[in-house]
DNA sequence: TGCCCCCTGCAG
DNA sequence: CTGCAGGGGGCA
């Protein structure tokens, strides 16, 4: 679900919350999103928080490092806990139109506890994980990544570059990981919009000048989204680890908006397929080839 | 490089 | 019932 700006936005929360505090036991309620053994990381302190694209880092004390992978329905909810100990209740919507109830419930898979807090892993789908991985081993999984979209090594001329290497649509080289770390669905639909480019358009007939159009777009759009706090759909399936929503949703230019009218024609937005994917542009600003 | 699949649930 | 969903791995 989540993509960089929403990845980054959980990473900042949980930094401020979590940083140095102990994980003192976790429950894993489905086998399948957790890939390790859980004793590597119990009563290890937390020293650090990183992010690579959409996969959240968590550095501990004993050089472990626990790598997020929220997918298309993953969640991490934060509760502070009582002085007693047990989660204190955010109560049940409560007519709250701004936040949900960020208790367990039946798409809990991971319970880690804190002192303070317990940290919910909740994953409608199941498609998430959460796995313990060594700094080698991190590397080694993640050495085909692309730079991420916010990284200084994100540049212009690494963009064309990238692009030149394929001949698939510009739009599924966009959300290929391995080219560039963080583009998601959304992202790349009104990246390509604002850009004015059809996006089945070849990677490769991609211009110099268009890719840096392309790559002012996208990180305006992620930052915008980060200070919008993420995307939350309809299905709330992304909402910060307090249970608040974001509020980038309100500024799509294209995406999830067909057969509305284009914010800057009026021609009606279309709905294709690319890459299996669905894809929203307007006709009129980004002709095909 | 494109398809199927992993899963669950919601809207039409 | 079918189609669709913020992702991406595996396989021809």
């Amino acid at each position: 679900m989540p993509e960089l700006p929403e990845v980054e936005v959980i990473k900042i929360f949980l930094e401020n919350k979590l940083l140095n505090q102990k994980i003192v036991s976790l429950d894993i309620l489905n086998t399948k999103s957790f890939i390790g053994d859980p004793k590597d990381i119990t009563n290890q302190t937390i020293i650090k928080f990183s992010r690579i694209g959409k996969q959240l880092s968590i550095y501990l004390s004993n050089g472990k490092i626990l790598l997020v992978h929220l997918k298309m329905t993953g969640q991490l909810i934060l509760n502070p806990l009582s002085s007693k100990g047990v989660p204190e209740g955010r109560g049940i919507l409560m007519g709250h139109p701004t936040k949900i109830n960020s208790m367990p419930n039946n798409s809990t898979r991971i319970i880690f506890k804190f002192k303070k807090y317990i940290l919910y892993f909740n994953d409608q789908r199941k498609f998430g994980w959460v796995q313990i991985f060594t700094p080698e081993s991190l590397k080694m999984f993640q050495k085909n990544l692309g730079h991420d979209i916010l990284d200084d090594k994100f540049t212009p001329n690494y963009l064309y570059s990238q692009l030149q290497r394929s001949s698939r649509p510009v739009k599924s080289v966009l959300l290929d990981q391995n080219f560039f770390a963080g583009i998601g669905n959304i992202y790349a639909n009104d990246a390509l919009f604002l850009s004015k480019i059809h996006p089945s358009v070849s990677a490769n007939q991609i211009t110099k000048i268009q890719s840096k159009i392309i790559h002012k777009n996208l990180i305006v759009i992620m930052q915008q989204s980060i200070l919008a706090g993420g995307s939350t759909m309809k299905d709330n399936k992304y909402i910060r680890p307090d249970g608040s929503f974001g509020n980038n949703q309100f500024f799509f230019r294209v995406y999830q908006r067909s057969g509305q009218s284009c914010l800057v024609c009026q021609t009606k937005i279309k709905r294709i397929v690319v890459g299996g994917r669905g894809t929203f542009f307007c006709p009129q600003c980004q002709p095909a080839l």
